[in-house]
DNA sequence: ACGGAAGTTGAGTAGTTCCCTCCGTTTAGA
DNA sequence: TCTAAACGGAGGGAACTACTCAACTTCCGT
């Protein structure tokens, strides 16, 4: 890997980017992968040129912007796994998930799209096999209802991310009402088969937008 | 209202009339207001010059093919009203919306969209006051969780119907799952305020496709 | 059997959105 | 001062979609 170590930029260029980048974490979070990148620009105060010059496609700007905070997405659960309590771990987790989510809609968009695989592979991996870590510890402990599924966590977080819209609050609403409809009682109706993974994907491909691809070659 | 009784269509016009509702349907039922009318009328095997003759616009066209269907829901409310059991009632209403969603996503869209109150004032005042109803009896016979309002209910139905992706019977989990935290309980943790009419309308105009005007035109 | 009204067709229009490029102009900094 | 780097933003081009229209076809009353 040749360390792409170019001259560093001009001062006016640096600035730029600094401005490019904020901007854009300020309109992805608002509007999501929905967001142009004219929209950046010009939040900015910059031309769409000096965008494209830095970032040389949406994409680019995308990983850019998302790679560290889902890092620390990841991190999060990983400390979650750790609480002495399983049901406080996993519903701290899915609590914070869900505000971060309601907070930044671009993190959301990143996190739940079908792109997320793509291009933050291990950072997914690694979520993945967390998140049925919790859940398999949270049914071990007694509190968690049996019949829920990993594949449940991934959907209840779009489903309830969904409600951004009414306001940053909203999602708590919502999320609280299904954490209450995880637990472990003897009125709850059974749930039946989880969905499969593709199924999941599915799912989440009709939810979520993706970043829309210049020209769709499909491989 | 003068009865518009313009003469009677020639044979052949009535039969592709038909064809082309029923191929709504179907398109609709699969694609919810994002079908194009030109999907319809390939589907119908006639050109799109035929389905504007008969509904002049995509409007005329979904209020044609779902005045009733509307209709049939509120009955269906109205049912529910009537069972001894408020608890039942309610869940058994939900739960047949959301079958309901999730079979046909046009009818879906037709319901939660912001278009509703245009399209069908009165369906929609009615539809609302029996939900209140609804959950003002269940509450009141203490099944379901005083912090529960009227407004959520709305809101479910977008957050659950949205899975319909994943297939026709993905949406019956986490609607029971929702229903389960539904039920008082001692250990539910307290929802706090219920979402104005404002952010449900919001909400809703953030999650559920509407027709595209022809030009946008905002007055 | 025929004339004309009613019906059909589908390429085309017009509006919109959005990713990205290009090139004439400006500016940092050696 | 001079040059390479950076900038701006109009516009290319692709995709989508509601809708129109002029040339053609079919029904049906007489």
């Amino acid at each position: 890997m040749p360390a792409t170590a170019s001259r560093p930029l001009r001062r006016d260029a640096q600035r730029n980017r600094e401005r490019i980048v904020e901007a854009a974490r300020e309109v992805f979070a608002t509007r999501g992968f929905a967001a142009t990148l004219d929209d950046v620009a010009h939040h900015a105060g910059v031309g769409v040129g000096t965008v494209y010059r830095r970032f040389p496609t949406k994409e680019a700007l995308v990983e850019a912007l998302f790679t560290e905070r889902i890092a620390a997405m990841v991190a999060l659960a990983e400390e979650c796994l750790a609480d002495p309590s399983a049901w406080d771990g996993l519903t701290r987790f899915m609590t914070a998930a869900c505000r971060v989510h309601a907070e930044d809609r671009g993190l959301r968009d990143a996190m739940l799209s079908l792109g997320m695989k793509k291009r933050f592979p291990e950072a997914g991996d690694r979520m993945e096999t967390v998140i049925v870590e919790l859940v398999a510890r949270a049914k071990a402990e007694g509190t968690l209802r049996p019949d829920f599924d990993a594949t449940d966590v991934p959907i209840i977080f779009t489903m309830v991310s969904d409600i951004g819209g009414a306001g940053p609050q909203a999602y708590e609403r919502y999320l609280r009402l299904v954490i209450d409809g995880l637990r472990v009682c003897s009125r709850n109706a059974p749930l039946g088969d989880p969905l499969t993974r593709d199924e999941v994907i599915v799912m989440l491909s009709g939810c979520v937008p993706a970043v829309r691809p210049r020209s769709a070659t499909a491989p």
